[in-house]
DNA sequence: GTAACAG
DNA sequence: CTGTTACAACGCAAG
DNA sequence: CTTGCG
């Protein structure tokens, strides 16, 4: 690019027409660097563009850390360094010095300006968007020209008052010049008083187009060569189209489709659901240019009079014009949505109650799509795409918000969104269009309590104290009787249960007003036979367990009216499955149908190939496994070698029995990379680079930051952890989720995810044998040996017989080295944590000790437990980690600890049992605690079982 | 075994 | 590009 | 309060 010579203008005075004059603005910008050393952008002008005019502030460590705010203007940019940036507290006011006009091209430019050269140092692009001149008020967004013209008029009078539509830089914002105009460009940044006043401008990430930063520049980083800026004018975005004059076309909301389960893939992004009214926001300038604000529901009503601040906050949004998709939400004390406030509001038609209730039940819209935005429809721009320019140009107040997403971990926010109070979350593909009025399979929701909306059709009379009123009321929803016919209402079930008196009365009255002779449904099935009919009017939500084949409700309890829906509206939601487009990840449920699902297949491959390594189909997933011939246990005793592939084949044979242990557990890996005669070490946190389909946890850690731990709840995840050389799968006594003894409260799972973890689902007795073979090294920990297995089956047998008499079934497992593990199942209950489990064990213990003083010792001092069955009972606490039943041991020979039967005891050695020998073990004799996770005890009755004495349930 | 980082 | 490094951590018993 | 222990 050939440098332009002439004399050069007034910084900021480009005045548009002919490029060669035009170009002489950059004069002093070209001057100043040598474009075959640095990668900044050459001096060119390119030719007018139309919509809102765009700024940049540059984030540059030169050889003092600053920032570039730039203003596009006359095809250039104005550009003011401003060494402690900007300041969102209109408090401070920040020293802006103005310097050389910049090229257009600069706005997107990141990267490493080379030692020696101008402005040497990172450049990262800080934050971007569009500005108006906002000067009383009037935005100018919508027209280029008008803005360019009040722009440089404020600019030649030293007083530019801005309304910015960045990232960070929200709001209306003023560049004043100090000194009176002199030819010093010394001007001041400040921030004015606004619902943008005092937002925190800060972020982990510089940039705001990539995830660079100054700091990872200086470490070595660089931008992504084929990374470009996204676009910042509407007619930019891909899709966009420009809308007819006049244009008023009818929008309807796009509906999701329902689905059981969360799921996690790439290409989807996951915000929460919402339980409010679905309402689209209309701007645009009316009669006398001002901003108008329209609210319309999923039908079409006019809602602004009942919302009226929101529709005054939503017109003084910096829009020229724009078409809001949203959910009006009011909330209860905790902040949590909730329809039931919302409900106060929703038929209030006088103004003065509407009035009121504003006060008493606040709401605020929470915006999350945008369908039109300053004379273009967005409905084909991808979602991703609509949703940023929804974030650029939507200032957050006190009632307008924007819904948060998050990228492909659905399942993480799955349950983010179910411990904050939501009622479920959407998931939306993130490059699907906006398809107004379609049940779309590009949105699923995914609900905590599956609920859905029906027709009532009667009701059948009730019984007792229900007599005056009813029993249940039958159901109903509208699905098509066969393909392209019409449709009909077809029945569902009844519900009877969570109404209240008060509810009944008031139903009984409705229904008693639409009586009918006639059922208003297709068929009439035995169990609605004696209904009495009503005229399908009134819509109800119902939550349920599940759908049956035939689409009954199992378990149906009643949950609220549902006044805002039409009886035409309540159709069969399609329950298709997500179909698979060409870009995706596979979904996680697929991975984690049932425990060990897809076992006997990836066993099957693992046979079938001698490969060293193996791309292994699980389910819809794929596990890369390579190295499979590495030997990870020595050869031993005689016994061969057991290399990777050995240790996975185990793994997939042992699955069924083995994930129902780990399920829910954080993991502590222990990992031997090079093998047993390798170094080892613990892995806790896994925070980047592990499949999608890896459940995972975040969890408080030291120092209180959140650290992600690794669940193994599926096949896929089980061989991921064999590949990675994890020899010992240790887990907690506490599990994270309810299930399976499904003991705790419901309700906000918030306190309750913590207190599960606080709470073990197990008592744990860790009997270990400090009786010496005599032939271990000087120091060292007894080895496996006859003698110390007769000792410790000895007090395993009158430990479980001390524990039959307490009432307590008891479950024996070989710990895989020498010892052995009991374990008691418990339903988790509040009183019983770590603490008192412990001290429950303590005493029990302690009486053995005391019954047996030769052989059981529990002694801390290793060296006074020699002779005797150390009884270990401090594993009871929470952190502590256990290797899991069936975990294999990073011992010789490759055992596993193993659960047996208490029967079997006397006749088995530990030593019989290993990665080699236990799939066989399975196959012919089964899993002898397959019933463990279903003989949880409760300890709150121990007293009462101890009282009639004798084992209740058939333990091992 | 894997990824991030340093050289 | 290759080489190096990190990859856990808590509470209790006992002196 | 430190160290040993799992």
């Amino acid at each position: 690019m050939p440098r332009q010579r002439g004399a050069p203008d007034a910084p900021g005075d480009a005045p548009g027409p002919a490029a060669g004059a035009r170009e002489a603005a950059l004069d002093a910008y070209a001057g100043k660097r040598d474009f075959e050393r640095t990668s900044e952008p050459p001096a060119a002008i390119p030719d007018p563009s139309a919509g809102p005019l765009t700024f940049v502030v540059q984030r540059h460590a030169a050889s003092r850390l600053h920032y570039d705010l730039r203003l596009e203007l006359g095809g250039v940019m104005l550009s003011w360094a401003i060494p402690r940036g900007p300041s969102a507290d209109p408090g401070e006011r920040r020293l802006a010095a103005r310097v050389e006009d910049h090229p257009l091209d600069y706005a997107g430019f990141e990267g490493v300006i080379p030692a020696g050269e101008y402005g040497a140092g990172e450049v990262v692009v800080w934050d971007r968007g569009t500005y108006s001149p906002d000067e009383g008020g009037l935005l100018s967004f919508h027209d280029r020209g008008e803005a360019e013209r009040r722009t440089r008029a404020a600019l030649a009078e030293g007083k530019l008052s801005l309304r910015m539509r960045g990232h960070r830089m929200k709001g209306s914002w003023a560049l004043v010049r100090t000194g009176g105009g002199r030819a010093e460009e010394g001007w001041l940044l400040l921030k004015h008083r606004d619902e943008a006043a005092g937002v925190d401008l800060g972020s982990p990430l510089d940039s705001v187009i990539s995830d660079l930063s100054v700091d990872r520049l200086k470490a070595g980083h660089r931008p992504d060569a084929g990374l470009r800026p996204p676009p910042l004018r509407t007619a930019e975005l891909a899709g966009a189209r420009p809308l007819p004059s006049r244009d008023r076309g009818e929008r309807a909301p796009m509906l999701a489709t329902a689905r059981e389960h969360a799921f996690s893939r790439g290409g989807w992004l996951f915000e929460p659901k919402l339980d409010g009214v679905r309402a689209l926001a209309r701007l645009e300038r009316g009669e006398g240019g001002s901003l108008e604000a329209a609210l319309t529901s999923r039908r079409g009503h006019d809602l602004s009079a009942s919302y009226p601040l929101l529709a005054g906050e939503l017109a003084a949004q910096p829009l020229a014009g724009a078409v809001l998709d949203g959910e009006i939400v009011a909330t209860d004390e905790a902040g949590r949505p909730s329809f039931e406030r919302l409900q106060r509001r929703i038929n209030l038609a006088d103004a003065g109650e509407i009035r009121r209730a504003a006060v008493e039940t606040p709401v605020r819209y929470y915006a999350f799509d945008l369908l039109e935005l300053e004379g273009y429809d967005l409905a084909r721009v991808p979602l991703a795409e609509r949703a940023r320019m929804l974030s650029l140009v939507i200032s957050p107040t006190a009632r307008i918000r924007l819904v948060e997403r998050i990228a492909g971990d659905g399942v993480a926010a799955y349950r983010a969104a179910v411990d904050l109070g939501f009622e479920g979350i959407v998931a939306k593909r993130s490059d699907s269009p906006y398809e107004p009025g379609r049940r779309s399979a590009n949105w699923v929701k995914v609900k905590v309590r599956s609920s859905e909306e029906f027709v009532i059709c009667g009701y059948v009379e009730g019984k007792g104290s229900r007599a005056r009123t009813l029993g249940s009321l039958v159901l109903a929803e509208h699905r098509s009787s066969a393909p392209g016919s019409g449709r009909e209402l077809r029945y569902v079930g009844r519900v009877g249960s969570g109404l209240r008196e008060a509810q009944l009365v008031e139903l009984r009255e409705r229904l008693d007003a639409l009586a009918s002779e006639e059922s208003p449904l297709a068929e009439i099935p035995a169990e609605a036979r004696a209904a009495r009919w009503a005229r399908p009017e009134l819509v109800c939500e119902v939550t349920f367990a599940e759908r049956t084949g035939s689409g009954g409700l199992r378990a149906p309890v009643f949950l609220r009216m549902r006044p805002d829906r039409r009886a035409a509206e309540i159709v069969a939601a399609p329950r298709e499955a997500v179909r698979a487009g060409p870009a995706e990840r596979p979904d996680r449920p697929a991975a984690s149908r049932a425990p060990g699902a897809g076992a006997a297949e990836a066993a099957a491959q693992l046979e079938g190939s001698t490969r060293a390594s193996l791309r292994l189909a699980v389910g819809d997933v794929e596990v890369r496994l390579t190295n499979l011939d590495k030997p990870l246990w020595p050869p031993h005793e005689g016994r061969e070698a057991v290399a990777k592939r050995d240790l996975l084949r185990y793994l997939a044979a042992a699955a069924p029995s083995l994930l129902p242990h780990l399920r829910d557990r954080p993991l502590t890996l222990t990992r031997y990379p090079d093998g047993l005669q390798g170094g080892s070490f613990y892995q806790r946190h896994w925070e980047e680079g592990r499949p999608e389909w890896v459940e995972t946890v975040s969890l408080p850690g030291a120092g209180g930051e959140r650290r992600v731990h690794v669940l193994c709840n599926n096949l896929a995840t089980l061989m991921w952890l064999g590949q990675l050389a994890v020899l010992e799968l240790h887990a907690p006594l506490g599990r994270l989720s309810p299930a399976p003894d499904a003991a705790m409260p419901a309700g906000p799972r918030g306190e309750a995810l913590d207190a599960l973890l606080d709470r073990p689902d197990y008592l744990l007795f860790d009997l270990d044998p400090y009786i010496y073979s005599g032939r271990e090294p000087e120091g060292s920990e007894p080895e496996l040996n006859r003698r110390a297995w007769a000792a410790t089956v000895g007090v395993a047998l009158r430990l479980r017989e001390l524990l039959q008499a307490a009432g307590l079934a008891s479950f024996v497992k070989t710990s895989g080295a020498t010892g052995l593990h009991v374990h008691v199942p418990v339903v988790r209950e509040p009183a019983f944590d770590y603490a008192s489990v412990r001290a429950i064990c303590q005493t029990f213990a302690e009486f053995l000790e005391i019954a047996h003083p030769g052989e059981v010792t529990l002694r801390w001092r290793t060296t006074e437990r020699r002779g005797r069955v150390f009884l270990d009972v401090n594993q009871n606490a929470r952190a502590k980690n256990m290797a899991a039943p069936y975990s294999p041991r990073a011992k010789p020979g490759a055992p596993v600890s193993t659960p047996l039967l208490w029967e079997e005891l006397e006749r088995v050695y530990p030593g019989d049992f290993t990665v080699a020998t236990l799939p066989g073990r399975l196959r012919s004799s089964g899993d002898p605690w397959s019933g463990i996770l279903g003989a949880k005890q409760r300890l709150s009755e121990l007293g009462l079982q101890a009282a009639e004495g004798g084992e209740r349930r058939g333990g091992g």
